[in-house]
DNA sequence: CATATTGATGCATGATGTGCATCAAACGAT
DNA sequence: ATCGTTTGATGCACATCATGCATCAATATG
């Protein structure tokens, strides 16, 4: 019969507990019967109590022994419960994958690593969550998201990350607007134009970055709008009120009724990167950035 | 610091995952750093699957280690409970001893031993509780009740027994009646009398032995009223209804209504007893029985 | 009284755990 | 880039422990 490891002296108790008979005991347990006497011995001296009254001919629980018993009989299934559950986390049969990503990440990189992802592990329940980047690196500080997408770059000593992709950026206009004209737009061109940007709330990291490009080539940044979704945002550039700025990851989504020209300059451009911590080394993890690192997608 | 018999293993690895340091971990335990790591080495061996990721200056736990971790540490706690709560019984401190009396033993047996045994161990609840003999042993072969007063005799090999007290039996008259003409009764001189006895239900085994008594005289019980309580059945005397028989243990407490002559015959006496199961050898009930013994009341 | 069965103990032996010395790896200071 | 410090891991010799066997005294049964 086989024992669980450092249990063995009150998985002992518990089987004298139900024959009252140590030979009948050491027989289940496929020990000696002198091995059995003193394991008890053994615990009873720990525990500073007796726990059985034995005569040569008649074994008794004690009522401390009663209690001990009582207490304990499911200390070890409960035990065998514990390295079960380990187990199958261990396995990642039964473990899930927090994905947190944005808007960015979401059309192409996002969902394309997910599919192909749970193919190679269908076992492996992978948790999505839209979340900003500034919500992202708190998410990932407090363990409540595996792995991120966020704008980078991001450097940091706790924290492993890959760059997936660096997009340039496109003016996103109304249609008849006068840029159509050309095949590209240099940044100086939008000093003088209307913008509508989401909002910092929505936007946070993005307009960070904006506002750092823009600033670096000493051009204002014209906010003659904000808005709080993207459907709202669109609306307002059709309607001809401004013009926004979109990463080209974004363009193959954004409608018939806006025309959208690149932004020619090697500093205009949007960083994807994925982010996890040094201490999680999830085998779960490390699968899925093999599965993002290595997508057949253009960069 | 002290280690629980054979929960080593377990305990090792709860005190690394909190430390996060071989080192440290090792000193808390005032052991080699080395052990530590072999019994950490040897637990993850026996479950199949690792608990701890590290490098030579990093130690993290795994998903599984984190889950482990959690499962026991509530385990080992829930142990640690259980040793005090059976040490406290085994020490006798928190133990109750549960002693049942029937009415015979009410008035003076069982209030004296219990008043001794209460000063030779204040720590010791008594839990008294009025029960038939029949309901006794009951209790006793359910183990619910420790110890009981009963009326014997009572042999049954599971169970030792003491005769404390051999009582004559008296009768119990009205004043004024004829009875109380002669200084003693002889049973065969209740022939022609009207009995008032207490019914089956709170009288049981004591019933069952006058029966026996009468039978063997050949005289019958005529039972002209049955009551269910002390105080009714006095009543119903003291009213001229008719005679009852009691132990001479009861016979100062019957109130100043009613007379009573001994019945002088060998036969007519009631004994009490002390019952215990032989399996029960805790040192309060043996504690009990020595003041039972030994109290200076009259045989 | 003889026999069978029980829990406990002495002993020799094999298995296991430990401390010490030492190693390579990793991090911080210079 | 180098050096010093600290870490977890490993080899080794030795101490400690657990076990099976033989045997014992006690107890119950016929």
């Amino acid at each position: 019969m086989q024992q669980v490891a450092g249990l063995d002296l009150i998985q002992s108790f518990l089987i004298v507990a139900e024959e009252l008979n140590f030979r009948r005991s050491a027989e289940r347990m496929n020990l000696d019967q002198s091995a059995l006497t003193r394991r008890i011995q053994k615990l009873e001296d720990s525990l500073g109590f007796k726990l059985l009254e034995r005569t040569t001919r008649e074994v008794t629980l004690t009522k401390a022994g009663q209690s001990f018993y009582q207490d304990n009989a499911n200390l070890l299934s409960r035990y065998e419960q514990s390295v079960e559950g380990a187990r199958r986390i261990s396995d990642g049969k039964t473990g899930i994958l927090r994905v947190a990503y944005m808007a960015f990440a979401a059309t192409e990189l996002m969902p394309l690593a997910v599919a192909r992802f749970r193919q190679v592990h269908p076992h492996i329940d992978v948790a999505l969550q839209y979340m900003r980047t500034q919500g992202q690196k708190l998410a990932l500080a407090n363990d409540e998201i595996d792995i991120c997408y966020m704008i980078g770059p991001f450097d940091h000593s706790e924290y492993h990350t890959i760059t997936l992709a660096t997009d340039p950026l496109y003016v996103v206009t109304p249609k008849n607007h006068p840029f159509l004209r050309k095949l590209a737009i240099d940044p100086h061109d939008l000093a003088n134009e209307d913008l509508i940007l989401g909002d910092m709330r929505e936007w946070g990291e993005y307009r960070w970055r904006l506002n750092d490009m823009f600033s670096s080539e000493g051009i204002p940044l014209r906010v003659a709008l904000e808005a709080s979704n993207t459907l709202a945002l669109i609306g307002l550039v059709s309607a001809g009120l401004g013009i926004t700025i979109y990463p080209e990851s974004l363009i193959g989504f954004l409608g018939r009724n806006v025309e959208v020209r690149p932004i020619r300059h090697d500093a205009f451009n949007s960083r994807t990167i994925l982010v996890w911590k040094r201490t999680n080394r999830d085998v779960q993890v490390r699968s899925f950035v093999e599965v993002a690192k290595h997508l057949p997608v253009r960069m």
